[in-house]
DNA sequence: GTAGGTGCAAATTGTTTGCAAGTCG
DNA sequence: CGACTTGCAAACAATTTGCACCTAC
């Protein structure tokens, strides 16, 4: 990540106007509207480079392909609603998980996500 | 899942013998244990099935492809080991997430899942 | 000018499928 | 026997890498 490319800027500039964690098609092609010609492995050269500096964290979710988003949001977890599939942060945390961890384990991280209806789908 | 082979057999007896979750090459691998020839289209065709026929359930862990374990155990939570990449089931459940859960959603179930060195890793 | 970056295509990795040969019932 | 299964290899899909060309500095 030495040199300030129209690529990366285009990219960079993606995950500032979009409010929601990308995959790399979602990336290639919004990526593209800003600037004709992109290749794949350049947004996934250039996802891998912006996650190692710390500028974006990538969001994995059980079962689907990973997705990225901008870091500097505080420890937090997802909460997937089952009608619409769209995900959502929760601000909270369980905390004590050590209680969970076997005896001579080291627990380093952890992940929750909860499943459910978004306050939408379960209004309607 | 008409007739009952060998190779299913083999199959089914590495998830009876294994306490942990098993990825498709962690079943080749055991299952050329019990019987030499045994192709890895078969595991994956097997391991279909077995999901297909709620014989065997997914446990799919953020980021990374799916591994099965056997149907009707308890609720449990999984741990990874950052190590050897193991999975370990565990027993507890951190339980009341529902205070995690925004106003207006409806939450139905959940996953936890944490991340260390096992206690082998951790030893070494 | 030159080291770093890009884009294409080939290589890797993980999973599924087509098909001829083998096997269960 | 005859249909279901297996195993190999080819087909796919997602991601990474090799390499010649390009460009920011």
């Amino acid at each position: 990540m030495e040199r300030n490319t129209k690529q990366r800027d285009a990219i960079r500039q993606v995950f500032e106007a979009t409010p929601r964690p990308l995959g790399p098609t979602e990336v290639l092609e919004a990526g593209r509207e800003h600037m004709g010609s992109l290749g794949i492995a350049t947004v996934y050269r250039t996802i891998n480079a912006l996650v190692d500096s710390g500028w974006l964290v990538p969001v994995e979710l059980p079962g689907e392909a990973p997705r990225y988003e901008r870091a500097g949001i505080a420890h937090h977890h997802h909460f997937r609603c089952r009608s619409c599939t769209r995900v959502f942060e929760i601000p909270g945390c369980p905390g004590d998980l050590r209680e969970l961890t076997p005896a001579g384990f080291r627990l380093e991280s952890h992940d929750v996500t909860l499943y459910g209806q978004c306050a939408r789908c379960a209004a309607a």
